[in-house]
DNA sequence: AAGCAGATCAACCGCTCAACG
DNA sequence: GCGTTGAGCGGTTGATCTGCT
């Protein structure tokens, strides 16, 4: 037995929006708000709409402060970073793109983006910092690491059949450089106004309020955001927060989050303070508390990006997000770290 | 100008989850 | 604990646009 539709199908208009609509809806919510109730709302609004669709309009297109048009370089960086590192979870990536909505990015990610880095990376070129392969491939045929310099070696994709490194294509996504692993120390680091509200803290997190941070235990729910979530959405809203619990089983989280090393790994937040981007990293310290440090970074690896695409398309069986192998990730054993 | 194919994106669908009685 | 309800999410669809022949 399915559940019950939330509307009277054959009572509801469906398809575009018309300006009179838009108008009935946006003078209501303007001066009634939502009233928590989208279900009610449109015959509150005097409109013959499913409650879902009026939210939708709202969300995407009518609110206010929604960003149209391009996507910019630095929304694109963004986007490919958490891409590679939580998959499609649109809204949580549409909450660090102010003015952004999930649909919005979804859109764009499935119609541009994806061709875009596609494009960009041939298969048989893998991008790698010069340090982690020099010395097991044929460190003769390469340009001399002394010889490049960081900026330099940015600038090359390593060909791994021919053992020898190529100019990168020009482009956004440029400047992947190895950071180190997390480091095991529990310092504090300090949040921007502007980002997820991340509770950091040097003792274990503490059950504050629901919501928002837990520690880590068996049933392991790792909280993201506060109580003022409002993520975009098909579209929820711009302010950045989550308001999702994210379970490590979910998404092949439990391997993404720890499954390569023993009591690290990370999740990636990113700032923006002052045109300076940071990553936060989550690590799990060994008493199981989920932590953050925080990296002056973007985070990507656009062949984990490709990869991804590749899989997705070719199966639906991890649902779109990432699944990382195991025995892959600790092969790999290197992360990037986007400078500038 | 007409027809077609591919690209774009608004909207829909079906599902999960939290809240509540 | 269970059922119901509504919000939110991600995947998909389909109407429209654009560019090419």
């Amino acid at each position: 037995m399915g559940r019950a539709p939330c509307c009277d199908k054959a009572n509801v208009k469906r398809g575009p929006w018309s300006p009179e609509e838009d108008s009935k809806l946006k003078d209501y919510i303007e001066k009634h708000g939502t009233g928590g109730n989208w279900i009610a709302l449109p015959q509150k609004a005097g409109l013959k709409r499913c409650g879902k669709s009026c939210r939708l309009r709202w969300l995407n297109y009518l609110r206010p402060n929604i960003k149209h048009g391009e996507f910019s370089d630095e929304e694109d960086r963004i986007i490919c970073s958490l891409y590679a590192n939580i998959g499609s979870r649109w809204s949580i990536i549409a909450a660090q793109l102010p003015g952004r909505t999930d649909n919005d990015i979804k859109n764009y990610w499935n119609t541009k983006l994806k061709r875009k880095l596609m494009g960009l990376l041939p298969s048989s070129h893998q991008r790698i910092a010069p340090y982690q392969q020099f010395s097991s491939q044929n460190p003769s045929s390469f340009p001399s690491h002394s010889s490049l310099s960081s900026s330099q070696y940015r600038d090359y994709y390593y060909n791994s059949s021919h053992h020898y490194y190529i100019p990168a294509p020009t482009s956004s996504f440029t400047c992947l450089e190895p950071i180190s692993a997390p480091s095991s120390n529990y310092t504090n680091t300090t949040t921007t106004s502007n980002s997820l509200s991340f509770y950091q803290h040097q003792e274990p997190l503490v059950s504050v309020s629901p919501r928002q941070y837990y520690p880590i235990t068996d049933s392991s729910m790792l909280v993201f955001g506060s109580e003022t979530s409002c993520s975009s959405s098909d579209g929820s809203c711009s302010q950045v927060s989550l308001g999702r619990e994210i379970k490590q089983e979910d998404m092949g989280f439990q391997n993404f989050m720890f499954g390569d090393h023993q009591n690290m790994n990370k999740f990636m937040n990113i700032n923006h303070d002052g045109g300076e981007e940071y990553v936060n990293q989550w690590t799990q310290r060994p008493n199981g508390y989920i932590f953050q440090t925080q990296q002056t970074a973007l985070d990507y690896d656009l062949e984990v990006i490709k990869n991804l695409i590749c899989s997705n398309s070719s199966s639906n069986s991890n649902n779109g997000y990432l699944s990382v192998d195991e025995n892959k990730t600790e092969e790999k054993g290197v992360y990037y770290n986007y400078c500038n």
